[in-house]
RNA sequence: GGCCUUAUCGUCUAACGGUUAGGACGGAGCCCUCUCAAGGCUCAAAUACGGGUUCGAUUCCCGUUAAGGCUACCA
């Protein structure tokens, strides 16, 4: 058996979607689970399209997500240039061999005319194809308007009553009547390929076994098996996945939301995470797991565990994903991914082990490195406000004598230990008759500005003394 | 409009003819507890509809409905 392989073959737009990163991934598991070759190309004959930096920044994010690819540019491995836009010549010189043949003809249809018929279809409610009048164009005629630089396109000449079937690893097997389709343009009037040519050319001459691609190109797909018979090649085995759905069922958008992996990045979700839950956005490994490595899903993953319905991109269940993972990382990981947002909010000389600190408190508490930061941020900066409502709650006119009290016990500490701390608050809260929380909550409440937080003499202990003190004494001015 | 695809809790999904239709996210409640989380337990929540086939349909077939995709000299 040949050696598989697949491609992820986007279009460089200035962003990776993440239906995008889906495909990838998919394509990419296809590939590592059958020690085959991942290969990236791309697809930017779309001049119109083409976007500065795009493609540096596909590859960029493909590699943050940890997507790593066989061949693909900058990684030559024998079937490249894998950038379509460098292979103008090929495309030529197929369309040459299609003519030649009389599988395709050349049109000289103008915009207006192309928009005459469509609305011409509309009214009639029947495929029109008045393009088709240049194929009965004379040899000569053709030849005299091509010489004279007239604007022409190459279309692919569909043949009539014949039923193209194929069958798709996801959906079976799947007709078409040649009679719906219609001729398409294969060569752009701008000299380029259309991506039904390009794609082809590009599968054929790359050694693709296996396109793994999206539902939306179901209906292309019989253009493109008879293109392969126009040329004598053996086509390759197609998937199409099941599309990403906005919250309405509509293909995956923007303006509902976040379409691109780098929103996801900056917002400081985990590659890991963001990889995991897309994974399982139309694939599921038979049993109840959820949480996936990369590893893992290589060794898992299969085609024929992939579904066939739209799948809604899910922003709780991608939150919740994330926590997961979140947990799973070792404090120091966390360290590092956390530092580009202390240095964003301007604090600096946090020693590591401080923050080391803060992240041990703060872990089951937090969704993203990011929050550590701004949840956390009584760890940094005294508190400048007092949340109204906790104030309200639990500072009551007799809270400030005993706040004093306690205040005294704890300035007395010779160390300051979680425990220490526990022993000399509760030893004060007995003396006072009362229960300890009546304590703890306005002591939190000058110590964080908050109501809610770590455990409050672990997060006092971590402060440090001089810290707690200051803080303590600055509430009581501040709540009377 | 035409062609194609899809259809299990709100969402992601399991069950490849026989299950009290399972899990997860989210929601509700309880426990734990100094708060918030985390964790544990519990609850509510689904086979779109109508016909077949079968001893038996979530599962197979047909139709209806609904949703989506495609219908560009975009990919």
């Amino acid at each position: 058996m040949s050696t598989v392989r697949v491609r992820f073959a986007p279009s460089p737009t200035g962003y990776l979607h993440v239906g995008g990163l889906r495909t990838a991934l998919y394509n990419y598991l296809f590939a590592r689970r059958n020690k085959g070759v991942f290969v990236l190309r791309i697809e930017d004959t779309d001049r119109s399209r083409y976007v500065e930096g795009a493609v540096e920044n596909l590859i960029r994010t493909l590699r943050w997500a940890g997507l790593e690819f066989d061949e693909g540019p900058g990684k030559e491995g024998g079937a490249g240039p894998y950038i379509q836009s460098e292979r103008i010549a090929t495309y030529r010189t197929h369309v040459e061999m299609l003519l030649a043949s009389g599988k395709a003809y050349y049109a000289f249809d103008t915009p207006e005319d192309l928009e005459g018929m469509r609305k011409k279809q509309e009214k009639l409610q029947v495929a029109v194809r008045d393009y088709r009048r240049a194929m009965d164009m004379p040899a000569e005629e053709v030849q005299r308007k091509l010489a004279a630089g007239t604007p022409a396109v190459v279309r692919m000449k569909m043949p009539s009553g014949e039923t193209i079937a194929f069958e798709d690893i996801v959906r079976g097997v799947v007709e078409f009547s040649s009679d719906g389709l219609d001729d398409q343009v294969l060569l752009k009037s701008d000299g380029y390929p259309t991506y039904h040519l390009a794609n082809v050319v590009d599968d054929h001459q790359m050694g693709i076994t296996h396109v793994i691609r999206g539902e939306e190109w179901l209906p292309s797909t019989p253009k493109h098996l008879l293109l392969y018979r126009y040329f004598g090649w053996e086509p390759p085995r197609f998937a199409h996945l099941p599309l990403l759905l906005n919250p309405d069922r509509s293909k995956l958008s923007k303006r509902q939301g976040d379409v691109a992996v780098e929103e996801y990045r900056n917002k400081g979700f985990f590659p890991e995470a963001l990889v995991n839950f897309v994974a399982l956005l139309g694939w599921n490994p038979g049993d109840e797991r959820e949480i996936f490595t990369l590893e893992e899903l290589e060794k898992e993953f299969t085609l024929d565990r992939v579904g066939k319905s739209g799948a809604v991109f899910n922003a709780d269940k991608l939150n919740w994903m994330n926590t997961e993972h979140l947990r799973h990382k070792p404090d120091a990981e966390l360290l590092e991914l956390t530092r580009p947002f202390l240095a964003g909010s301007g604090i600096t000389d946090v020693p590591d082990s401080y923050m080391l600190d803060v992240i041990r408190l703060l872990k089951e508490r937090v969704e993203r490195p990011g929050e550590f930061v701004t949840t956390g941020i009584y760890f940094f900066r005294d508190p400048e406000s007092y949340d109204e409502q906790a104030k309200k709650k639990h500072w009551k006119p007799e809270t400030a004598s005993r706040v004093r009290q306690v205040l005294s016990a704890i300035g007395d500490l010779a160390s300051f230990s979680p425990g220490d701390i526990e022993s000399a608050v509760r030893t004060t809260a007995t003396a006072l008759g009362i229960g300890a929380g009546t304590l703890i909550h306005p002591l939190r409440l000058t110590v964080t500005g908050v109501a809610l937080g770590p455990g409050l003499f672990e997060l006092m202990a971590v402060l440090g003394k001089e810290t707690s003190l200051r803080r303590i004494e600055k509430g009581l001015s501040a709540l009377g």
